[in-house]
Parts: C-alpha cells; structure tokens; sequence
RNA sequence: GUGGGCGUAGCUCAGCUGGUAGAGCACUCGGUUGUGGUCCGAGAUGUCGCGGGUUCGAGCCCCGUCGUUCACCCCA
C-alpha cells in the first residue's frame, strides 16, 4: 500500500514551524494596512490568456513554468504564477480604475511554477504583494519600496535593495538596438544565444565568469534613459535617501517579468543559497492597457514569504516556542465520572474569552500534568471530586509552580484584565 | 529540461572488507494514592523508499524507479 505523499515540490507548513510562517505573513500584511492598501481576495486559478498577455510570452514563466490544464467547459485555465496580472483584472473587471486613485490593495496567497524544486524554490509558493495602481508618481515608488522596508526592519531581517530603471518605451528600443548589436559580436555558445534572441537583458545576469567579463562593457540601459525616466528615477533615489533606506543602484539587475518599466528593485537576502531573492517588484506603465483597462500606470512587488522565512530562521530571528499567543488555562478532570463537568467548565472559560484547554484521554495525573507543560498554558487546574464538592481549586502558576485556592466559579474573572 | 548528493524507528542519524538492525532525542509507564519541567528505571516502535539483479546470504554491491536535496536554468 502506497502513502499517498503531497505533490512534489509543494511547500507545506505545519506545527510548529506553522507558527513562525504565520508570524511572517501577519508582520508582512501589517505592513501593507499601515500604508493604506486594502485587501484583494482573488481566484487562484484565472484564464490563461490573461498570463500571456499580462506576463508575456516570451518569458520563462509563461512559456515553460505554468500549470495549464482545460476546464470542463474547453477553456484554458491557468493557477497563477504571479500576482499582478490577477490584480490588474479585477481592477478592471470592477472598475477600480474609474475611481479614486491611487488603488492600493495588497494580496496573499499560494503561487504555482512547474519548475524542479530547489532550495527556496517551490512549485506552489506563498507571496505577500501591494500594487498602488493609476498614478505615476515617484514618491509612490517610494511608499511601495518603503512598505517592504518596513516589514524587513520589523522582522530584524537584513537585506540588500538593488534598484533600477527600466525606463519608457523609447529609452528601452534605443538601448536594446545597441545591445543586440554588442551580443551579437560576442563568443557565445549555442543555448546562450538563444536566450539572448528571446531577451538580450538576461546576459547580465549570467553567474559565468565568461560571460560576465565579455559583458563587462555592454551598453546599460541607465545610460539610455529619456529626460523623464532619467529625472523621475533620481527623484526616487533622492526620496529614498531621505527615508534612510539603504539601496544600491544595480545597472545590470534583470526581471523576468515583460511587464516592467521604469523604477524596478529587488530584495536579496545574503542567508539563503542560489534563490536569494526574498521579493522584487517595479513599475508597469503599459500594462493595464495591455489587459483592456485605462492606460494608465502602476507599480508594485511580490514578497516571497518562504523565502522570508527562511532567512528569519537562517538569521535567528524566530519568536521561539515561549511567548504571547499560548493558552492561559489548562484544565486536568480526575476520574472518569468528572469529565463532563469539566468539559462544560472548558467551554463556558472560552466563551469568556480565556484560551483554554483541556487533558484528553486517560492518562494518569502525571501524565497530564505533563500535557499541560507541553501546551505552554500559564496556569494549570486539576479538578477532582473534592474541588466539584468544595467549589474550590487550586490555580498553579505553571512558570513558578506557585498554587493559589480559588472559587471554581470565579475562575473566569482570574484572567479578566 | 540537465547534473551531483541522499532515502535505515515519530525526529536526527550510526551500521566495519556483504553474515540477518542500533544510538540519542521524543513517546508510554513507574520511582512520588491527586500535580509538570531535572534525575533514575522499564517499555513500545522498523515492509532499511519501491522493483529487479548478483550471492549460500544484501541495509551494504549492480540496474531501474520514485521521492528528497543542492546546483544549472529561472525566479518569490
């Protein structure tokens, strides 16, 4: 008999480290509502058409990376890869862009790559996003980049900020007309070529020494930029400066999304192994009208919360088992026939509000004494015969093994504070 | 899609030149008729990932397969 097993390469959370993945997420969204982004509970799976025309076609993540399957009805239908396409949808679908804007809106929620899993990089991930869509103001450039900031510095993680741009749409012919021109004097192999065919950006990113040097003096897109681009990009700088947000201007940074222009970045972590990014995110001037919205600009980022977690972990930065959400009150009933008292007891302390638990099963005192350790409750009763007649109890300080006797009626007011 | 490492108890792992499986932790019970954490004692636990091959004999060698992990590629 075969164990049915998850699908490969699926990350999972469970207890206890489930805690920590949540503590993550919770720090993450916090971030995003205390800059003014609300949430945007979106399908998980959308038509596929609206990844190759959002992401593009010629990208890795489009053209080889996606869970596509046909509906019962023939149609094509996709689980999203990434975030921003979905968002973009339904503020189009909804008519979020008439509005008032900027729209601000954050998301959460599982994410779906055929790739071969590796360390940090799982076929179905988890994403904290914001987009602050209709405005194309640097300061909001800024906020975007200052949301993640934020939550980086809460959780104690260090990070690198790489920050580019990518420029308008005639910066970035210019510039490519040049590059092709450079990479095709160069001595590349076969499969290298072919990538640089499909996007001459990614020779930038190379990680071999040979390409890398041969690179070393191709024309940068910085170097290209409009009058526009040029200004508005400093101004972001200049207003990261002022935040005192540690960035690093990174020419040769490349995204693998077709969407991008402008102000992009990246957040690195130097904790993980080869996938060292734990977000990144940038600009989109065309992409709303490419999905048959208002032509108007937007920009935004996908934190990658495994990925997060991991560098907390790599880094120490844990809560730890301790701490603040633990119950208050683990209940012990002695004999069998004291059950059901105990039982009413428990419920009528969690409608109070109190966190409680109880000992289940029959063990032996010492063996829920025991369970009442490992559950991290503050305060510990045992209830027998004597404390259903007497009315009384004793309440135990599980920290200093201090008891005190206290009116079994009154137990819910102990904890009132 | 390509390449390397690894699959043995719930967990982390040991297991000699092939001779029929172990440790620590965790768990259960007891030492303490009704009070946990430390200590002491006892106990339970394995299709040695799966399939095939070599051999008198395979956890160990060979082939395949699945899983996992790391790297390329790509990205969160």
């Amino acid at each position: 008999m075969n164990e049915i097993q998850a699908p490969k390469g699926v990350s999972e959370y469970y207890p206890p480290r489930s805690k920590n993945f949540e503590f993550i997420r919770e720090t993450l969204i916090s971030a995003a509502r205390l800059s003014g982004y609300e949430l945007m509970e979106l399908p998980v799976f959308e038509e596929t058409e609206l990844f190759k025309r959002g992401v593009g076609e010629s990208t890795d993540v489009v053209s080889k990376e996606m869970y596509t399957f046909e509906d019962r009805g023939g149609r094509s239908i996709t689980l999203r890869p990434e975030g921003t396409a979905g968002v973009m949808r339904s503020v189009i679908q909804y008519n979020l862009d008439k509005g008032t804007l900027p729209v601000k809106v954050w998301y959460s929620g599982p994410f779906f790559r055929a790739e071969r899993p590796q360390a940090g990089r799982y076929r179905q991930f988890y994403q904290l996003g914001i987009e602050a869509i209709g405005l194309p103001s640097p300061e909001l450039d800024v906020e975007v980049i200052a949301v993640a900031d934020r939550a980086f510095k809460k959780l104690g993680l260090s990070y690198r900020l790489d920050i580019t741009s990518l420029g308008d749409s005639a910066s970035r012919s210019a510039h490519r007309k040049d590059l092709v021109d450079f990479i095709s004097k160069l001595d590349l192999d076969e499969a290298t070529q072919k990538r640089a065919a499909i996007n001459p950006l990614r020779l930038f990113d190379d990680k071999r020494e040979e390409i890398i040097s041969q690179m070393a003096k191709a024309p940068l897109l910085l170097d290209y930029l409009s009058m526009e681009s040029a200004k508005s990009f400093s101004k972001v700088q200049e207003l990261l400066g002022n935040l005192e947000i540690a960035f690093t201007v990174n020419p040769r940074m490349v995204r693998g999304l077709d969407y991008y222009t402008g102000t992009t970045f990246e957040f690195v972590s130097d904790k993980l192994g080869a996938q060292s990014g734990i977000g990144g995110g940038g600009r989109y001037d065309g992409l709303m009208a490419e999905l048959g919205g208002s032509d108007i600009s937007g920009i935004g980022f996908g934190l990658g919360i495994d990925r997060i977690l991991l560098a907390c972990e790599a880094e120490g930065l844990l809560p730890g088992e301790n701490d603040s959400n633990s119950l208050d009150l683990f209940l012990i009933s002695l004999g069998e026939e004291n059950k059901d008292y105990v039982v009413k007891l428990l419920n009528d302390l969690r409608n109070a509000g109190i966190s409680a638990d109880m000992a289940y099963g029959d063990r032996a005192l010492k063996g829920s004494m025991k369970a009442a350790d490992k559950s991290g409750a503050k305060f510990a009763v045992v209830i027998g015969d004597g404390e259903i007649s007497s009315g009384i109890c004793a309440l135990k300080d599980m920290k200093s093994g201090q008891s005190k006797e206290v009116r079994l009626s009154a137990l819910a007011q102990e904890f009132a504070i």
